[in-house]
DNA sequence: AGCACGCCGACT
DNA sequence: GTCGGCGTGCTC
């Protein structure tokens, strides 16, 4: 007898073992994808880990009831892969599974109720509840759970189906459907008769009378010749014919219509039209990045912005796709804008498959196939990328490398994109890329420590100047009565020039909304969410009150709910408020504001950066978003709101964040020709961190921050793990949160940090509390601790008291 | 993640 | 008394 170990979609403990039904053993291997029966009825489609003839001792296996595809789903390296995931960022295998798999190739069963007709028509028997469903059944033959709770109008619907089954009124049955469906579409196909000049020649004598179809039947002739097949809809399109005179050549046995399956990611055609020549200084870097690889698998390219790094990667791609093996590049979702999309299409054409959450479920298996079949040799993605069934992979470049998006945050797993790409490529032999302009600490300290390679490329591409950075004052000013809203005169004047010139600017305001918070003037309370611990940010546009964290909304407040008084006004400054702000500074400029609230549907996003393109937009004012991926040519001025609000986060790592954002967001200014202008307004215009920002001096930064973190114990030189443990009730998460504290403190002594409330120290009704520990770089030390902490986790979820409280571990959290 | 089971409060 | 709410445990 043959067993499988199933990694079902769930995060259960460990893969359940199934027994491989004879007649079924030699084609079930590991990676199939096979259904599964879990509990009393509740299938599911789960990958099996691996084959083996070992009997489980303490428990009876069920059998696999089917396998579902003729192919495994994923090569061994991937089950590899998710078990090094699920281990090293403490998590299940399932829940790696569930993250990496297509949401369409994730089946799970739906339980559907079915009249008996056995039952006959006397309902008398029954009460109130089963006799609506039983008549709902009657009328419609089947309902789901969810039906089923509707009608009823409550959750809990069990019971009642329970005794509908019993009394024999209804059936019950499991469905697992296949959820990806192929995309067919109608070819005309010419009868092959026709194919002799002879036949044809007769087939339009005989047409003559019947004008129309002839017409339709040229007009096939000519997109047969052009395009080599013919859709049904779009020779209607063109020939303009109607269906009935179609269906009359078919009637004729003239031609027949086709289904066909068809792609939905059909790959473009490859135009060489686009320049990727490299400059001397690209050239050099290009030739060390090749020698650094051949002995440092993993190599960071820190090359200034503009500095032209996405042509060496095109280099780097086109001879790892010669050898025959694959390329992944990652970037941050978005970075990942139509802009680099459309010229990578152009240059590689159907060689390279994209692969972002824009994508729908049926196009992701597509994706995943294409992946798994090798007829993609390079993918573009974001983090989710990795986790595509490569066949053989070569490369990995990773752009923008620092950005902290790499890191998963909710839900499990939450890997590094960065570190698990290592990880992924040393199973491969693979070579890793990382390349950014203001690398990771963690990464540049690496490459100092000699752990990765390193190649800078310190010159903008064609020359251009890197943008001069002015830092504008804002205390003086507003002690002097000169600030325009929440413009200095300094960045006012500078956009008025740059107008004057034509050209575009970007303004850059961390914060979205119209005011971070209310605040009552004669009592100083503050609206806080009902149901987290964080003030609300007024939203102008809607005239209502967010919670960031929950997305709560509530409507606008006038009153105070502390003292009763009229006096709450707005405090502080969002993205609406500078978009007001400039409407009124510069009344005849195209203003276009671009955060998660302007661009929430689909497709505008992309949009908005077309308009920008087209220069029909003169001033874009945005957060995080304009950060990245946003080339033009004629964005000659970026201003930064408040760089304070940038550089008072209580995190260790805001020095870091706060260059590497201002750097990155200067970068965007001056591309071509010219040298772009960048204006920062600061109330400690003093910080060090603007000086650095001031010279470009990435090194300076570093060097300084480097010595912080060694004295405090910070990555690079420790690795930190956060323990997050939520409840309810304060005082269950207070006392559990305690005692796993002083059950660590003993192992870790000063290496727990902790445990106490967080910041925010209530989210969604839930009440925190937060630990860390520092780990020292030691990888059998820290897989040690990792064991115990699942130890007492299981410890702390024994006692009675604590086993509804959530303990989330999160592994080199940001 | 379901779903079954069992224990308590609010109704007939 | 019973219904139905939710907390708890189990699924190979």
């Amino acid at each position: 007898m043959k067993y499988a170990d199933v990694i079902l979609p769930l995060a259960l403990p460990k893969n359940y073992t199934y027994a491989i039904p004879a007649g079924m053993e030699d084609t079930i291997q590991a990676g199939s994808r096979v259904a599964v029966q879990l509990g009393r009825q509740k299938k599911y489609a789960g990958i099996v880990k691996a084959v083996h003839g070992q009997a489980p001792l303490d428990y009876k296996t069920k059998p696999l009831l089917d396998l579902l595809d003729k192919e495994p789903v994923v090569y061994p390296a991937q089950l590899s892969f998710w078990q090094w995931i699920a281990s090293y960022y403490m998590c299940t295998e399932g829940e790696v599974l569930n993250a990496a798999l297509p949401a369409h190739l994730k089946l799970s069963s739906e339980t559907i109720l079915l009249y008996n007709d056995a039952f006959g028509d006397d309902m008398t028997s029954l009460d109130e509840d089963e006799y609506l469903i039983a008549e709902a059944l009657l009328m419609r033959k089947e309902l789901r759970i969810g039906e089923v709770q509707l009608i009823l109008d409550k959750a809990d619907v069990y019971s009642t189906i329970k005794k509908l089954i019993e009394k024999k009124v209804c059936l019950v049955f499991e469905e697992l459907k296949e959820a990806y469906k192929e995309k067919k579409e109608n070819y005309v196909q010419l009868h092959p008769v026709y194919e002799q000049e002879e036949q044809l020649a007769a087939l339009f004598n005989e047409l003559g009378r019947a004008p129309k179809q002839m017409e339709l039947l040229l007009a096939y002739l000519h997109l047969l010749k052009t395009q080599g097949a013919v859709l049904q809809s779009e020779l209607l399109k063109k020939s303009g014919a109607s269906a009935a005179q179609l269906k009359g050549l078919v009637d004729k046995n003239i031609v027949w219509i086709e289904k066909r399956v068809v792609d939905r990611v059909p790959g473009s055609k490859a135009e060489s039209n686009i320049d990727f020549t490299l400059s001397p200084a690209q050239e050099a870097a290009l030739l060390a990045v090749r020698q650094s690889f051949e002995h440092k698998p993993v190599t960071l390219l820190h090359g200034v912005t503009s500095s032209g790094k996405t042509q060496i990667y095109v280099k780097l791609i086109e001879e790892c796709i010669a050898t025959g093996k694959q390329v992944l590049y990652l970037l941050p979702e978005i970075a990942l804008t139509a802009q680099i999309i459309r010229r990578l299409q152009k240059h590689f054409g159907s060689k390279i498959g994209i692969y972002h959450s824009r994508f729908n479920n049926n196009e992701r298996v597509e994706i995943w196939n294409k992946v798994k079949s090798g007829e993609l040799q390079i993918v573009l993605g974001a983090r989710s990328g990795m986790l595509l069934p490569f066949r053989d992979i070569g490369l990995i470049i990773l752009d923008e490398e620092h950005d902290a998006s790499y890191k998963q945050q909710d839900p499990a797993p939450r890997y590094h994109a960065r570190d698990a790409a290592i990880y992924y490529a040393g199973l491969f032999g693979a070579k890793v890329l990382l390349g950014s302009a203001t690398p990771s600490l963690e990464s540049y300290f690496n490459a100092q420590q000699g752990k990765y390679g390193l190649v800078t490329l310190e010159e903008r591409f064609g020359g251009i100047e890197m943008p001069s950075i002015e830092i504008a004052d804002i205390k003086q000013p507003t002690a002097e009565k000169q600030m325009l809203h929440n413009f200095t005169p300094m960045l006012a004047d500078a956009v008025k020039q740059t107008l004057a010139l034509g050209k575009q600017v970007i303004l850059f305001q961390n914060r979205r909304g119209y005011a971070p918070f209310l605040l009552c003037t004669t009592c100083g309370w503050i609206p806080h969410c009902k149901q987290c611990d964080v003030s609300l940010t007024y939203h102008r546009n809607q005239d209502k009150l967010h919670c960031h964290y929950c997305g709560t909304q509530y409507p606008y407040l006038y009153t105070c709910a502390a003292c009763g008084s009229q006096t709450l006004i707005p405090k502080s400054f969002g993205t609406e408020k500078i978009e007001e702000d400039l409407q009124q500074l510069f009344p005849d400029a195209r203003i276009a504001r671009m955060d998660v609230d302007a661009v929430r549907n689909k497709d505008s996003h992309n949009k908005m950066i077309q308009q920008l393109e087209q220069q029909r937009i003169d001033i874009l004012v945005g957060t995080q978003m304009v950060v990245k991926g946003l080339d033009f040519d004629n964005v000659s001025l970026v201003g930064i709101l408040s760089a304070d609000s940038l550089l008072s986060y209580p995190d260790f790592r805001v020095n870091e964040r706060a260059f590497q954002l201002m750097e990155q967001v200067s970068g965007r200014a001056g591309r071509k020709k010219d040298q772009g202008r960048v204006v920062i307004q600061a109330n400690n215009t003093r910080h060090p961190v603007l000086q650095y920002v001031s010279l470009h001096d990435y090194k300076a930064m570093y060097e300084a921050e480097i010595v912080e973190r060694q004295r405090f114990g910070y990555p690079p030189f420790f690795r930190l793990l956060k323990i997050t443990i939520k409840h309810k009730k304060q005082l269950v998460v207070e006392q559990a949160a305690q005692i796993l504290g002083s059950w660590l403190q003993p192992h870790l002594g000063a290496q727990l940090v902790g445990p106490a409330a967080p910041l925010v120290s209530r989210v969604r009704n839930n009440y925190l509390q937060e630990m860390l520990i520092k780990l020292p770089r030691d990888s059998k030390a820290i897989a040690q601790t990792k064991q115990l902490l699942r130890e007492y986790f299981v410890k702390l979820q024994a006692e009675k008291k604590f086993r509804s409280v959530i303990i989330t571990p999160d592994v080199d959290c940001v």
